[in-house]
DNA sequence: GTGCATGCAAAGGGTTTGCACGCGC
DNA sequence: GCGCGTGCAAACCCTTTGCATGCAC
C-alpha cells in the first residue's frame, strides 16, 4: 500500500497539472515554491517510485533533459528542434510489425518524431 | 581539413569493424588494447568530433547505455529486453506524416523497437 | 512510542575541462 | 622548431546514498 505524505501528493499534483513533461530539475524548481525546503533527494526518489509503480512515464528524447509525464494512453512525441519542446502525438504508425525482423518478438515501440512545431513553422 | 592521427584512426577502425553499437567504455577499452595508454579523455573528445561531423551516430535507447555507430543508411533499432543487444532494423513505417499534428513541419524520426531477439524468444 | 519518509550533505558515476608534455609535420 | 592532439588529473554535472531528525499514525 501507497503511502501519501504531502510530498509526494505535491509531485504527483504538479505533473497532473503541467501541460508538458516536466524535468526533475523543473518538478524541484516548482516544489519549493509550494513547499520550501523541499529535498532534492525526495523529487528524485518520489520521481522514481512514481515511474516503477507506473503512474509516470520518462520521457527519453535524445539530446534533452530527461522529462516525466503522467501515464495515461499510449502516445509518441515531437520535439521541436527550435524551441525544444515536446508535444504529444496521437495514434501510432501502421506496419511496425513489418520491420520487426523474423523470429523477432515485438512487445513495444517508440516513435520520435523531430522537426519545427506549428509556432516555429511559421 | 581533418587531422587524421593514430587515435583517431583507431577510434573510427574500431566502429567500422563493430558489428553492433559501441559505448565509450567498450571504445576505451577496445582502444586499449591495441593503444596502451590510450586517455578516456581522448576517446570522448574523438567520439564527439565524429557525432559532429556526421560520421557517428549515438544511438540512444533508454534504459541502456548509450553507444555510437557508424552513420551509413537510415535505419531503426529493435532493444531486446533480456539480451539487452541492439539490432538495426531495415525500412521505416509509412504513415508518419499522418501522425504529425497540422502546421508542424516533419524533418526526421526515431523508431525504437523493444521486445525479444529471436535468440532470446526461442 | 514506533516507523518510515524527509532533508541535508557526502559519495558516486559518467563526462568535460585545464594544462603541460611530446609526437608529428 | 612549432603547434596541436594527447594523457593525466581535477573539476563538473546529475543522481544516489547514509544518516539523524521529526512527522504521522
Amino acid at each position: 500500500m501507497e503511502r501519501s505524505t504531502r510530498q509526494r501528493t505535491l509531485i504527483a499534483g504538479l505533473l497532473a497539472r503541467a501541460e508538458r513533461p516536466l524535468s526533475i530539475a523543473e518538478l524541484l524548481a516548482l516544489g519549493r515554491a509550494e513547499l520550501p525546503g523541499l529535498g532534492q533527494a525526495t523529487v528524485y526518489r518520489t520521481v522514481r517510485e512514481l515511474v516503477e509503480s507506473g503512474e509516470l512515464h520518462a520521457v527519453e528524447i535524445p539530446g534533452a533533459a530527461i522529462t516525466y509525464e503522467r501515464a495515461h494512453h499510449h502516445h509518441h512525441h515531437f520535439h521541436c528542434r527550435r524551441c525544444e519542446r515536446v508535444y504529444e502525438v496521437e495514434g501510432c504508425p501502421p506496419g511496425l510489425t513489418a520491420l520487426t525482423p523474423a523470429g523477432f518478438r515485438l512487445e513495444s515501440h517508440e516513435v520520435i518524431l523531430h522537426g519545427l512545431c506549428a509556432g516555429c513553422s511559421a
